[in-house]
DNA sequence: GCCGTTTTCGGCCCGACTGTTTTCAGTCG
């Protein structure tokens, strides 16, 4: 039974949490946690790392302890570290900390004194009144914890990314109404684009800040104020979603905006850099001695400590800080470099809008080609074409592209790829096709090994060229099915087959980290919608965010080539 | 526990708000 990065990253994360509540060394605790975090974010088995013979130590902050530490967990499946804390701290401990308005300090005055182990002893202890009797704590941190308690279960899940965008927006509009508001953006991981968003980060500039503060807490879609001061306030919506509001003076914008857009590592990593440099980097600014040397922008504050600017989708300290300073960051891609879309549904199938709609509304955004990829028979409960309804569709894409004026319809179908790694359709209609785009939609629990020889396999047929969501996890709902993705993508690079990063929000498949290991093998990408209407063929943008969250740049993507450039690729 | 243009020891990012205190610890981002 292979170990996975996953499950090294949660030793170390429990490991440290218990530490924390026994009262270790703080800098040992936070050694423990960034080097689950560079685990978790490495595109690599480390298990397979480790059979490659590969030096661990190489890796940033994982030094010779470390290493041993995760050799130990792999060969074992053990850490014996961990077992042994867990003697004296209780591993259920871990999950208090989850809990809002609980830290290490109160976890251990919990469990020293009231033997609380578990969020069910906390509840009951509460009730009895014991815990406000406890020194330090009181009726309000009592009834604080308990909304913890609460607010753990109903709010545990972050937000799709795109669910996010029109709640910003209503946010922004609401502050904007404060006149003596001058500059309102949405930080956070909202701002650097990420998968999923937990809170939301507000950032303003405004004289009074108190008076932005007496008017954000208006704001009409609150449900709970947490707290407020003269420069922040603390709400929670009534979707649940925690909204922070930071207000600071233009001069400080920059600095600000950088504290308030993270990643905490990452701010971590660039306030290092100034302390070496004998410079302090704070909210407020770049620092030398009491003096104020830039904050006005991020810029300015990258300028200070010799780093050129850096996009925030890439701000997760996955190596952007090394690549800056080699000047060799990524000019990552943009929307505007798209020049149509590869993936896409009619009514045909299970779409909702027919042939001609689609094209036109292609064609309005500004797209060059537009590829139809209704479903196959396979996927019956959709209305899956078979050889005669593809062969019909052909003629009618034929026709209709005598019409168009700047779009062409590219003829494709997404093929569904069978358990034996077969397509769902026979060769000799997939070479009237421009292109295909295939995928799989069943048999989403074959082990590890079949599901990769699967995709290979379907690979193997010269009619393939591009595996859509490739790995078919659905955010917050459903998992990757079990692929080896190193060899799926070694596979695809061999055979000149494309890869897809899906821009549906809840999938964006290929993820991040995936896009960046794709681009690093030297693997060409497509960013699709697989709209299933009109409106949807504007997800592109989400598609777009993910891919530059991955290092892309426009070359890595093959939708950003003209036509002509772009059929030859399809060619095998 | 990691790390090194202050290099094998002694540092390790920085500040706001709350509640329980009566000057600050704990938590959070």
């Amino acid at each position: 039974m292979p170990i996975h990065n996953l499950e090294v990253a949660q030793k170390f994360n429990k490991l440290a949490n218990l530490l924390e509540i026994q009262g270790a060394n703080p800098f040992r605790i936070r050694a423990y946690r960034n080097a689950a975090r560079v685990i978790d974010s490495l595109s690599k088995d480390i298990a397979d790392m480790i059979a490659e013979k590969e030096d661990l130590t190489e890796l940033p902050g994982i030094g010779e302890d470390l290493a041993e530490k995760i050799k130990t967990i792999i060969k074992t499946g053990e850490l014996p570290l961990l077992k042994q804390v867990e003697k004296r701290i209780p591993s259920v401990l871990s999950e208090l900390l989850e809990v809002e308005g609980l830290g290490p300090m109160r976890v251990k005055m919990l469990y020293k004194n009231l033997k609380i182990k578990s969020i069910e002893d906390l509840k009951t202890a509460i009730k009895k009144g014991r815990v406000r009797k406890l020194a330090g704590f009181g009726e309000k941190t009592e009834k604080k914890i308990l909304q913890g308690i609460t607010h753990r279960y109903e709010y545990a899940k972050r937000n799709r990314l795109a669910d996010t965008f029109s709640i910003v927006d209503s946010l922004i509009r609401h502050l904007k109404r404060d006149k003596t508001v001058k500059q309102v953006e949405c930080a956070g991981s909202f701002r650097r684009r990420k998968e999923t968003v937990g809170d939301l980060d507000i950032l303003a500039t405004a004289e009074d800040g108190k008076k932005t503060v007496e008017h954000f807490i208006k704001f009409e879609e609150i449900a709970e104020i947490i707290s407020r001061g003269p420069t922040r306030s603390t709400v929670r919506l009534r979707s649940g979603i925690q909204v922070d509001l930071r207000v600071v003076p233009e001069t400080s914008y920059g600095s600000a905006l950088l504290y308030f857009t993270g990643s905490k590592e990452h701010n971590i990593a660039i306030r290092k850099i100034a302390v070496q440099k004998k410079l302090k980097i704070n909210e407020y600014g770049v620092f030398k001695g009491k003096k104020q040397i830039a904050g006005k922008t991020e810029e300015d504050v990258y300028r200070q400590i010799n780093l050129p600017y850096i996009a925030p989708e890439l701000r997760e300290d996955r190596g952007e800080i090394q690549a800056a300073q080699k000047k060799q960051l990524p000019q990552l891609i943009t929307l505007e470099s798209i020049r149509g879309d590869l993936h896409c549904h009619t009514s045909a199938t299970d779409g909702n809008a027919d042939l001609a709609a689609m094209a036109k509304a292609a064609e309005e955004l500004g797209y060059t080609y537009l590829a139809i990829t209704d479903h196959s028979q396979r996927m019956s409960m959709t209305h899956g074409f078979d050889k005669k309804a593809i062969l019909a569709q052909i003629k009618a894409i034929d026709k209709l592209n005598e019409k168009m004026k700047k779009l062409v319809i590219l003829k494709s179908i997404e093929m569904d790829i069978l358990e034996d790694g077969s397509l769902d359709l026979p060769d000799e209609v997939l070479k009237e096709l421009d292109l295909t785009v295939c995928s799989i939609h069943s048999k989403f629990n074959l082990p590890q090994k079949k599901q990769t020889e699967r995709l290979i396999r379907a690979m193997d047929n010269i009619y393939f060229t591009i595996l859509a969501h490739p790995t078919g996890r659905l955010i917050n709902q459903r998992e990757a099915y079990a692929i080896n993705i190193e060899q799926v993508m070694q596979a695809a690079k061999e055979r000149g087959c494309i890869l897809e990063v899906n821009a549906q929000p809840d999938r964006l498949d290929l993820n991040d980290i995936y896009c960046k290991m794709a681009k690093e093998m030297g693997i060409k990408l497509a960013i699709n919608t697989d709209a299933h209407s009109v409106s949807q063929l504007d997800y592109m943008k989400f598609g777009v965010f993910q891919a530059r969250r991955g290092w892309l740049e426009k070359s890595d993507v093959i939708n950003t080539l003209p036509l002509q450039a772009l059929k030859k690729l399809f060619k095998r």
